[in-house]
DNA sequence: GTCTATAAGTGGATAGAC
DNA sequence: GTCTATCCACTTATAGAC
C-alpha cells in the first residue's frame, strides 16, 4: 500500500471518529505510520487532505446506499430496509456528524460533497415515499433523512445506542410499514 | 453587570455558535471584554466554564420548552406547537449541536446535562403522543426528538433553512395532526 | 478581583538534505 | 518521495504585582 493510500485511510478514519477540526496533522502521521514529508508532498494543506477524505467517505456511503436501494424491489421494502439497517449509533453518521464541525461550516469545499450525498438520498427516497401513498411526499422524505441523523444525535447525547433504532421503528410505524420479519 | 456574568454570557454565545472544542479562552476574553486574570479567577479551567455554560444553556432551553408545553391544553396542540415552532435551522440546536464535539464526547460532566434535557423532553412528549393515539408511543416520542435534531443537521449540510421545517411538517402529516391555522 | 508577563505544549506549515 | 529540522501563532494555563 502506498503512502497516499495509507494517509487517506488514516484521515478517513480520524475524520469519522473525531471530525475535521479535532484531527491534527500529527494524529494523521501517527495513525498512518507515514512521515511528515510525505503528508505535505501528497497533500498541500489540512484543507486538502480533509477534502479528499470527505469526498471519499461520501463516495463510500453513496455506493452503500445505492446498493441497499437496489437490493429491494418495492418502495415499501426500500423504506423498511433503509430505516432498519443496523447502524453504529454512538459513532455517528460519517457524514452527518460533520454538520457543526467549525472547519466544515467555514469551508464550502468540505460541506458541498456532503450536501450532494443528502440530495442523492432524497432522490432515492422520493419514489419510495410516493409508493407508500403519503400526501406530503417532500415532507416525509425530509423526515426520513432527519430521523436517522437526529437518531444519531439523541443516541450520542443520551449515551444510548437504542435511541436511534427506536426512532426509526417509530417512524416506520407512522408510515404504516410493517417491521422486518 | 459583573465580570462573571459577562464571562458566562460570552461563553454561552460562543458555545452555541462554535461548540466547546473550537472556543478558546482568548475568544472568551475578546467577546466578554474581561481580562485574563478574571477568567481564571472565576473559573478554574476551560472545562469549568464550558460546564457552566452548558448547564445554563440547558436550563434556558428546558424553561422555554416547559413554557411551550404549558401554553397548550391538549396533546395534539402540544405536538403541533413543538413541531411548528420557528427555529434558526442553520445555527443548530444549542444543545444538540454539541453531540459530536470532541470535548463534550470525552467529558461526561459536559454531556450529562444535555442528556437530561432530552430525557425531560421525552417525558413532556410521552403523554402528548399517547393522546394522539399512536401504537408505538416510545418509538414516536424518539422520532419526534430525532426529526427536530436531524432537521438541523440536514438544513445545515444542505445550506437550506427550509429543510428543518419541511421535515417537521412531514412528521406532523404522518401523525395526522392538522398544520397550524 | 483584576492586571500583565510568562511558559510549556501543540497546530499547521516550510526548508532543505537525501 | 521521504526524512529531519525548524518556524510562528495559538491554546491553556500559571505567577506575581496591584
Amino acid at each position: 500500500m502506498d503512502a497516499r493510500t495509507k494517509l487517506l485511510d488514516a484521515v478517513k478514519q480520524l475524520v469519522w471518529v473525531r471530525g475535521v477540526q479535532a484531527t491534527s496533522p500529527n494524529m494523521v502521521l501517527a495513525h498512518s505510520g507515514v512521515g511528515q514529508g510525505s503528508l505535505y508532498h501528497h497533500f498541500g494543506s489540512k484543507a486538502a487532505w480533509a477534502a479528499a477524505a470527505i469526498a471519499s467517505l461520501a463516495a463510500d456511503l453513496t455506493a452503500e446506499t445505492d446498493e441497499l436501494f437496489a437490493a429491494h424491489a418495492t418502495g415499501i421494502d426500500q423504506l423498511r430496509a433503509y430505516l432498519s439497517k443496523p447502524r453504529a449509533a454512538l459513532d455517528g453518521c460519517r457524514l452527518g456528524r460533520l454538520a457543526f464541525d467549525p472547519e466544515v461550516r467555514s469551508n464550502d469545499a468540505l460541506r458541498a460533497p456532503i450536501g450532494a450525498y443528502f440530495e442523492h438520498l432524497r432522490a432515492l427516497l422520493r419514489p419510495a415515499v410516493r409508493a407508500a401513498g403519503v400526501a406530503d411526499v417532500d415532507g416525509v422524505v425530509e423526515a426520513i433523512c432527519a430521523v436517522v441523523q437526529g437518531g444519531y444525535v439523541t443516541s450520542r447525547l443520551s449515551d444510548d445506542a437504542a435511541a436511534l433504532e427506536r426512532a426509526c421503528r417509530g417512524l416506520l410505524a407512522l408510515l404504516d410499514v410493517p417491521p422486518p420479519h
